[in-house]
RNA sequence: GCCUGGGUGGCGGAACAGGUAGACGCAAGGGACUUAAAAUCCCUCGGAGCAUAGCUCUGUGCGGGUUCAAUUCCCGCCCCAGGUACCA
């Protein structure tokens, strides 16, 4: 019989989906696996990415199943968001209509993948009946003071028409479309995720089951520092200025004033003076040039004398104030105290106004001087030129003037956090509507609990001109104010599409339940935390930072019961392939090609060095039904995971795919091949005697086991794992075919082949049931235990013993395992071809390590 | 610049507590089967050298070090990828 993928494959689909296989409840005899892959976006077809992200999940909740473990394994839409609308404009079909259709496309899709999920689960963001909990969610956050309202300058994408968090600004471009991000001032919706950003740093030591740079990243982002804020008295009038600084170590350097070009100290300390016209323009032209902020390397430093003065609160000297471009205005106060010696950018800004400098840390090994310094020194060393504080090593002097300043009323300690809330409104269509209403007179109030859901009207229509329907539809906005009975209208803004993705992990726990909550408080405590999360890197910051401070915050309302959401983190790598480019039409398709050469011109074409991610506008795209349709889902799933480990990328070989296919051509034939021999035949069991090669054999299988379980369970290697598998493949096809009636040596390639079957049940699960079936097997494979190795079995008689003579492999003795070390030692030297290399030599010491080697070592 | 990773054959990758470098696969070459091809099965496969059934030297980005022994540990550098960037 063939190896016939499509019609096998169809098979246990098709069984799998009406007895609901992998369906899964609570059951508190078992112990749970919660695995979860991060949920696609219904973009209308699946990529390779979806492939190996979902394979690499499936192998795991598999496996897990197979060694006992009650699994989720669930899957859902992350539905809301702006293709949808995009296509609305472009295509005039209504964004629900579009995307229900493309989950429909797309869940085809994955079934035919072969993914273990327990469909009955399944959800979808944008319905209702999911963002109603998230309204209540919001009004339950408004009350505790964790949702706010504020006018505020905002980041705002223009192509998006919507405005973006600080999270989703990439390098000053739009996270999703690219675009230069512009500012705007807007009454803006924010989660309080400051509130909780201790616990979120604090915690990033707490979560060892996740890599290290996930959580470096993440520490970055929040970028908490120590510091002081100190004061630096006006020379006219009162008041001061207030300054951030973590280096108030070196306070007594600090000879001018830098205001950050946008601050209001700006225009108030020129009001009236000779220079405020300048001064303005100047401000003006530096607000244009924050927006190009990014898009240039570097820029020139460049500032303005504001004709004012402050004292430096230790020194009492003068210091001239500038407005500067190189300022935050919304980092620490806006404000920065300059100490050219000890800062690059102060210095380069002193060198440029001729302002003074001031030694005032001096390091060891050589002596600074002012006058001919060539750049800032910003390294440890004494103080010197700082009154009493003299002579301390700058790292430690800063707690005692921090202290000082706090005995003297001129400064005190603080903790400065780059983190800024997390913005959520978005004037956009598709997305959960903000279950907020403005009343004239009671001003803002929330919609009643047993009033929501607020559910998205249907009937809007969409223009190329962009800008939210809702915000014109007045069906929508005319309402009336809960608490006065008066006129009312509705907030527009729907949220951020970051907000359902912050919590859906935990309504796969009762998909359907329709109590407030909805989270059904058993279940969850049931399943949740996440055992294994897996998903891409690029949302190590964004959507993983969220989710972690959503879950503390449903904690904080009393509906989950843990702090963090994903025990198990792992950050799959990028699926990618080499581009072939030609120098007129660009990018081309493989199929566009023939000998190097574009098809379209006949030029030779560049292919890429190296692979790239897979993208549709570098057409270096493999489209996952063509493969399934040609090889079959196994085949694309045991690629996907022999290429490369997980948290590789993987580059895309076509070959490799072949090889996969054949590999798989294989082990069916091998089984297909005994089939006749062995169907009456039953697993070897016990110990029995057997001759060399079936001993081998068996030793093989019972290795093999114990490989593909290490492999899978504690590191996530299925490329390891397969390589194992194939080996015991290739075992069973160098096996000398034994005679039909030898019961033994059948009964021991049986062993072999249900090992090789059930441990690839995980990988490819289609060829493996059917294989299992055909063996004789009434229980499918993902209902069988997973194999368990014989330690007698697996163990060797013999082992290899390398001889090394000063640490250079000279030779090889096989002894038995139980081989004393004075005998190997002894063997060893005694040895035809050692002997003769020790001829006449001074051996100064033999070393022994156990099972490995022995190096004699001798004088040279 | 800073923070993470990472540099191993023609290629993807093994070597998981310092102990046989290159498992497994791809590509390449050879052979068997076949009228032929495909498919399949088997063999060879880091480099150099030699008195060529074998042996020797060399080899894990570069330079040092520790050790009987280093792809693995330490120090210094180079290169690549990702993140971040005037954060005071």
């Amino acid at each position: 019989m063939k190896y016939d993928p499509l019609v096998i494959e169809e098979k246990w689909q098709k069984k799998w989906e009406e007895e609901k296989t992998f369906k899964v409840t609570e059951d508190r005899d078992k112990k749970k696996y919660y695995l979860l892959e991060m949920f696609p976006y219904p973009s209308g077809r699946i990529h390779m990415g979806h492939v190996r992200n979902y394979t690499i999940g499936d192998v795991v909740a598999r496996y897990k199943r197979m060694k006992g473990f009650n699994v989720l394994h669930p899957i859902g839409w992350d539905a809301f968001g702006m293709p949808a609308e995009n296509a609305a404009i472009e295509n005039r079909i209504h964004p629900s209509k579009w995307t229900y259709e493309n989950i429909a496309q797309m869940k085809k899709q994955l079934k035919r993948m072969g993914f273990s999920y327990d469909w009955d689960r399944e959800l979808a963001t944008c319905d209702a009946g999911y963002y109603r909990w998230e309204q209540l969610f919001f009004i339950w956050m408004y009350e505790k003071g964790l949702a706010y309202k504020k006018r505020s300058s905002v980041n705002f994408c223009v192509k998006c028409d919507t405005v973006l968090a600080n999270e989703q600004v990439e390098g000053g471009l739009c996270w999703r479309c690219g675009t230069d991000v512009t500012e705007k001032v807007l009454d803006q919706w924010f989660f309080k995720i400051t509130a909780y950003i201790d616990e979120l740093l604090e915690y990033c030591d707490r979560l060892p089951g996740w890599p290290e740079r996930v959580l470096a990243m993440q520490k970055n982002w929040i970028g908490k520092s120590f510091g002081c804020l100190v004061d630096f008295p006006l020379e006219e009038g009162p008041g001061a200025i207030q300054v951030f600084t973590t280096r108030q170590d070196t306070l007594y350097g600090a000879t001018f004033m830098l205001v950050a070009a946008e601050h209001p100290l700006v225009t108030e300390l020129t009001r009236g003076k000779p220079c405020e016209k300048d001064v303005q323009a100047f401000v003006e032209k530096v607000k244009k040039q924050d927006k190009m902020k990014r898009t240039s390397d570097y820029y020139e430093k460049e500032g303005l004398f504001l004709d004012s003065y402050c004292l430096n609160p230790l020194t009492g000297s003068k210091m001239p104030i500038f407005a500067a471009n190189f300022v935050l205005a919304d980092y620490g106060t806006g404000c920065v105290m300059a100490v050219p010696t000890h800062d690059q950018r102060d210095f380069e800004f002193a060198k440029k106004f001729n302002l003074p400098l001031i030694v005032v840390i001096q390091p060891e090994d050589k002596e600074l001087d002012a006058n001919t310094m060539a750049e800032a020194y910003v390294d440890e060393g004494y103080l010197v030129n700082s009154g009493q504080f003299n002579g301390m090593l700058n790292t430690q002097v800063l707690d005692a003037i921090a202290d000082y300043l706090e005995k003297e009323g001129k400064g005190k300690r603080t903790v400065q956090y780059r983190l800024r809330d997390w913005g959520i409104s978005r004037q956009r269509y598709w997305g959960a509507p903000i279950p907020m209403i403005n009343c004239e007179k009671c001003g803002i109030v929330p919609v009643p609990e047993k009033d929501l859901p607020v559910v998205l009207p249907q009937n809007v229509t969409f223009t190329p001109a962009g800008g939210s329907p809702l915000s014109t539809l007045a069906e929508f906005i005319n309402t009336t104010c809960p608490r006065c009975g008066g006129r009312a209208s509705r907030e527009t803004d729907t949220m951020d599409t970051f907000v359902e993705s912050s919590w859906y992990f935990a309504r796969y726990c009762s998909p359907k339940y329709d109590v407030t909550p909805g989270l059904e408080r058993q279940a969850v405590d049931y399943w949740m935390p996440v055992d294994q999360y897996i998903g891409g890197i690029e949302h190590a910051i964004l959507h993983l930072l969220y989710a972690r401070f959503y879950t503390k915050v449903l904690r904080d309302l009393g509906v989950v019961g843990v702090t963090e959401p994903f025990t198990n983190l792992l950050t799959q790598g990028m699926v990618c392939k080499k581009t072939i480019e030609c120098p007129e039409h660009g990018y081309l398709f493989p199929e566009q090609v023939a000998d190097n050469k574009c098809g379209l011109c006949g030029r030779e074409v560049l292919i890429s060095e190296t692979p790239v991610k897979m993208s549709k506008s570098l057409k270096n795209v493999v489209d996952p039904d063509y493969l399934v349709k040609t090889y079959g889902a196994d085949t694309a799933r045991i690629f996907c995971l022999f290429a490369a480990p997980p948290e590789n990328d993987l580059d895309w070989s076509d070959k490799g795919v072949e090889g996969a296919f054949r590999f798989l051509g294989r082990l069916w034939r091998i089984v297909d091949d005994y089939l006749e021999d062995i169907k009456s035949v039953a697993t070897v069991s016990g110990s029995p005697e057997l001759a060399d090669d079936l001993k081998n054999l068996r030793r093989k299988t019972h290795q093999t086991i114990r490989k593909v379980s290490a492999d899978i369970e504690d590191r996530f290697h299925f490329n390891t794992a397969i390589s194992a598998v194939m080996e015991l493949v290739n075992a069973l096809y160098a096996l000398k075919r034994p005679d039909k009636t030898d019961q033994v040596a059948l009964s021991v390639i049986r062993e072999a082949l249900e090992a090789a079957v059930l441990l690839l049940a995980p990988i490819v699960p289609h060829i493996t049931e059917e294989l299992w079936q055909t063996l004789g097997h009434d229980t499918p494979a993902a209902d069988t235990a997973w194999p368990v190795f014989d330690q007698a079995a697996a163990s060797e008689e013999q082992m290899t013993i390398v001889i090394q003579i000063n640490g250079k492999l000279r030779s090889r003795i096989m002894v038995p395992v139980d081989c004393d070390a004075e005998t190997i030692k002894a063997d060893a030297q005694n040895d035809e071809r050692i002997a003769a290399l020790l001829a006449g030599a001074k051996i100064l010491k033999v070393i022994y390590v156990p099972k490995k080697l022995v190096n004699v070592v001798v004088a040279s």
